[in-house]
DNA sequence: ATGATAATGATATTGTATTATCAATAAGGA
DNA sequence: TCCTTATTGATAATACAATATCATTATCAT
């Protein structure tokens, strides 16, 4: 059975807080301030219990290394920071794209990925 | 100076015969047709030669290795078969995709990926 | 509280894509 | 044709994310 650790709570926690996704890096940093001495290797265990209980999501990016969010079963897309790589949840959606296939092609899913600054990178600089 | 071998030619002949982005390995499966004893450092070679020449550009897909096509120089999006996993270029675009992202963050490109089953296998199965 | 055992942390190992090495070969200017 | 040297092919080495190992620790049902 599995059991409830500060460390697997800590993980968890950190991923729904930062409300975006996360590389494990970024999970073992975060993590690591409620859990010091976190190792890695258990941020890889816990990242991939949560994913199999579904509490987590897997998120890819082109040419990006997985990064894991709160799953939110709402369909979404990403934007990625151009300047400081985060990628941030986009809560909408272009729609129709399946019109944009080939005749004889049959369109099941898509992916949408926007570019450029965020937020904060855009006030900085 | 760069010389003009038979590896590098099936290498960029390969690619651009495919009209779609090749994997390294599919390029060299392909190219070793007509230059039987291909190795794959060749192809590497090649392909980063290539790259930085402008004949071939990058392909990154969510979750996959970087696959290289001819230049095309025009706003295209891809589609990848979920049964062949192969990639097929889409030359349609939604557009108007900057009014997606959160206020303050400025978007300056996207890509967009297809998924579902391509031509050959929708009339296969 | 106690015991069985799942989980942890440190580290070694794996897996795999890509690059470096180097002797042999071949492109292409003289 | 000859010669310089870029290129090739085979293989070793590298880079790096992710997993396995294992002694120790901590969870939680009893």
């Amino acid at each position: 059975m599995e059991r409830q650790t500060r460390q697997r709570t800590a993980i968890l926690d950190a991923i729904v807080a930062a409300k975006r996704p996360l590389l494990p890096q970024e999970v073992l940093e975060s993590a690591a301030q409620q859990v010091p001495g976190l190792g890695m290797a258990t941020v890889y265990r816990g990242l991939k219990a949560l994913l199999e209980s579904g509490e987590l999501t897997l998120v890819n990016l082109p040419g990006q290394n997985p990064r894991y969010e709160a799953s939110d079963h709402q369909h979404h897309h990403h934007f990625q920071c151009t300047q400081c790589q985060q990628v941030f949840d986009i809560h909408a959606c272009p729609g129709n794209l399946a019109s944009m296939a080939p005749p004889g092609f049959r369109v099941e899913s898509h992916e949408v990925v926007l570019y450029g600054r965020c937020k904060a990178c855009c006030s900085r600089a």
